[in-house]
DNA sequence: TTATATTTGTGATATAGATCACATTTTTGC
DNA sequence: GCAAAAATGTGATCTATATCACAAATATAA
């Protein structure tokens, strides 16, 4: 179900979108579509072509790629954020598939529309480059941890982000299935599980069937750290 | 040993430099050093603070990251090229090294005036951001491979490289040691050495000291896809 | 040119984690 | 609420590649 909106009124807007005046925005409004996605939905469908910047409004995400062997998930993309932005601009098409976790809210906005907004306001322009580089260099450190450190490490990673930047809280739901924090790590099923098992017989985490409970901060970071 | 150049003049300069106008491109002349560096010197340096935006002007020079475990080498960058610009407006500090494999000239244009010319001139403007677009999906491919292909693949993938995208001919000297082709694949020393051995057992490749000549490209993209 | 440092080659051994093969549990759709 | 599908737990086995330990060859600097 796509609908109009305003984005002058939208309480989510993002830092860029901000720097638009009157004019400005009301053309990103009547360019602009809301759609709701459900668990499993596809947003971006990697091999595509692009015809609009995706705005993760609300929601979670992963950001996936096929990669030669298997399928590896890039990273993982809590709101308010952009979701496409190098895929607009670097190529036409999509490098990654952009795939919902937890129900989503996703602005698409007409690519015509956006280029015109970056030459006519070169504020909106800065704050889109700033953003485009904070996520150019996170990845190169995401990419350096994933081919170095053990996968008992790489999972005390995932468990710290869990609990410290999507959800705030000692405990959480995890939202993926161990299957996908293989994807993410670059592991198998069998090595997260037989991991997750001893975390939790080492008393680390608690473990109600997908609640995690960290119970061990301390030991997860020296993990982390050395693993 | 710097000094101030006239950018106007420059054949070498960037698809967003010739987008300036005369009183930019001026400003720019003003505002830029072009600094020569020999084999192994630093050009940027992880963990200092970043003040001026790289453009490599000629030359070869690594991109590396002190990981968590080893040095990794993040990417080969040839001339022209910008160097550091995600490390630039994402954050203060630089995020990984540049050092020099083949004698290098690099333009180091002061900040505020790079951050003048992005607000003053929307087509210079637009151009940097593509540029680093394609820089980051390519991040993300190069960030798979590197995860999921065996190191003979990965090898496999080095050789072509240096043949097609960096001296473009089927003889080349390699300009890497083994350890620093190691560094590049996450791989030891030893392995390299031995699938180098083994490669050219197999006729793929001939050597000669750091000659390298590709007598099977067809056999190195096929162990590059199944690797 | 000589000595010193760096780089390379190669055997032997160790190991993290993949893969296979099932049993069991949980979730989902109707 | 039940059947089918998806997700998880766990043992046994296999393998690519790291690591260690040298020897040999090149490159570098004095």
């Amino acid at each position: 179900m796509a609908m109009k909106t305003s984005c002058q009124l939208c309480a989510l807007k993002s830092k860029a979108a901000s720097r638009l005046n009157d004019k400005e925005i009301k053309k990103l409004s009547f360019n602009c579509a809301l759609v709701w996605f459900k668990k499993g939905d596809t947003v971006i469908k990697q091999g595509t072509f692009s015809t609009n910047v995706a705005y993760l409004r609300n929601g979670l995400v992963k950001l996936h790629i096929a990669g030669p062997h298997h399928e590896q998930i890039v990273r993982i993309v809590r709101a308010p954020n952009y979701l496409g932005l190098p895929i607009s601009f670097g190529d036409k098409i999509n490098h990654y598939s952009v795939t919902v976790i937890e129900k989503a809210e996703v602005c698409f906005i007409d690519i015509k529309t956006f280029r015109y907004l970056l030459h006519a306001n070169p504020d909106f322009s800065y704050e889109i480059m700033m953003d485009i580089c904070r996520t150019e260099l996170e990845v190169y450190n995401r990419c350096a941890n994933r081919t170095q450190k053990q996968v008992r490490g790489k999972l005390a990673d995932v468990l710290l982000e869990m609990s410290e930047t999507i959800y705030k809280s000692d405990t959480f739901r995890m939202p993926l299935t161990q299957e996908e924090i293989g994807n993410l790590v670059d592991s198998s099923r069998e090595s997260i599980s037989r991991i997750i098992t001893e975390f939790e017989k080492d008393g680390i985490i608690g473990i109600s069937g997908r609640k995690i409970e960290i119970k061990n901060k301390k030991s997860l970071l020296l993990i982390s750290e050395n693993g």
